[in-house]
DNA sequence: TAACATATGTTAGAGATGCTAACTTGATGA
DNA sequence: TCATCAAGTTAGCATCTCTAACATATGTTA
């Protein structure tokens, strides 16, 4: 997004025993180091030295790119959040238009990328907030819970947001993310729970929308 | 809870001028300078260090009373548990039993929480929960949960909690759990929006108990 | 009451971390 | 071809967690 990509990674470079001294595309290499790190050891003790190591620099290196630890950490929530709403979109495909599936498709969605990326979404939404503050992920959370008010709005059969769309669609959004957290937390991830979550979701959502 | 308390605090010796080697209650000290520095600057901007200055020792001084950061803050959170549980039961008294706005309460006491003392929520629940494992959290944990369980029971008139209570509870506590981060990190803390926190519950309440 | 044992402080310091400053490398374009 | 600049490096400071060794008060016991 920022600069196409100019060089191959290093590892790829044909003279293998020599070392580059460019990367190639070092970003991109940390940002992924980030993420998998935050998911192995969690965002807390999430070191940007070692994200160093695993991506084979200096521990100087990063500052070339991110302002500090934070700007790191908020660019691999970022990306997250991008597959986040991808998602969502890709669950929706294939279920007819007004239907309230969609609505607990969206949902089902959401607990489960709390339970794939479970550091991720807690550095998104478990109160770091103060740490990390893009505007840009605000937009893009912005554009999420837009996904849900037009299909809440379709199922109820109105043309438009309304302020009980609006409200419903809060109420909805709070639920989900409850639920989100406490799974995660009391390890309620257990597979062949799936079915009984899908049920747990629709009728929440008869619930919520009647 | 250790031990009696057995001298005053430093500050309040009758010898002003001479400092006292030892503290008197540095453990209780310790614990309220983090609960401070939580809320203050964040759980994950908290340092032991910082307690220490504030609680006027040397930065070695709470490795007799701790095995290590993670139980300092654990200390600080247990000790919120027993307050907001405190919070729910006052929250309580005086409203008729088997009445659904009981239930509503021990919501608005939840949120009120999570408003009022952020850090101490976040350390709790926002999932630093791999670095914050007391065993006696998590039955805390359970005996609020117990008293959600008994009230909901009560309210739909059932002598015992049934897998049914079980399940609306349940979904009634993911729910003021959700709304608790979303208000929190979406600074809709606003005072004014009282009474609306409080007919949102209500409808949720009817909505979940019906 | 003297002396010991223990709890609770202290200082010193090792090792990790975040970040900056100053230097080096090598790709790009005039 | 060579100057420029982006993107690496090494060196080092300040801070942090935690440990080891030592110091001091408390209270127990001979």
């Amino acid at each position: 997004m920022t600069s196409t990509k100019k060089f191959e990674e290093n590892t790829s470079q044909p003279t293998a025993g020599k070392k580059a001294y460019h990367h190639g595309d070092l970003r991109a290499a940390l940002i992924e180091a980030t993420r998998q790190l935050v998911e192995e050891k969690g965002p807390d003790s999430f070191s940007v030295s070692e994200a160093c190591r695993r991506a084979g620099v200096s521990t100087a290196a990063p500052y070339k790119h991110f302002k500090d630890k934070t700007e790191m950490l908020s660019a691999a929530v970022l990306e997250g959040m991008v597959r986040l709403r991808g998602n969502m979109l890709a669950a929706l495909e294939g279920i007819p238009e007004g239907s309230p599936e969609r609505v607990t498709a969206i949902g089902m969605e959401y607990v489960a990328f709390a339970l794939n990326e479970p550091g991720i979404f807690r550095l998104k939404f478990g109160g770091f907030t103060d740490r990390i503050a893009d505007p840009r992920l605000e937009e893009g959370g912005q554009q999420s819970f837009g996904i849900l008010l037009s299909e809440v709005a379709k199922c109820m059969g109105e043309s438009e947001v309304t302020e009980d769309v609006r409200k419903r669609s809060f109420l909805m959004w709070s639920f989900v993310h409850g639920l989100s957290f406490i799974l995660r937390d009391h390890g309620l991830a257990d597979k062949g729970k799936e079915f009984e979550l899908h049920s747990l979701l629709e009728d929440v959502s008869e619930r919520m929308l009647r």
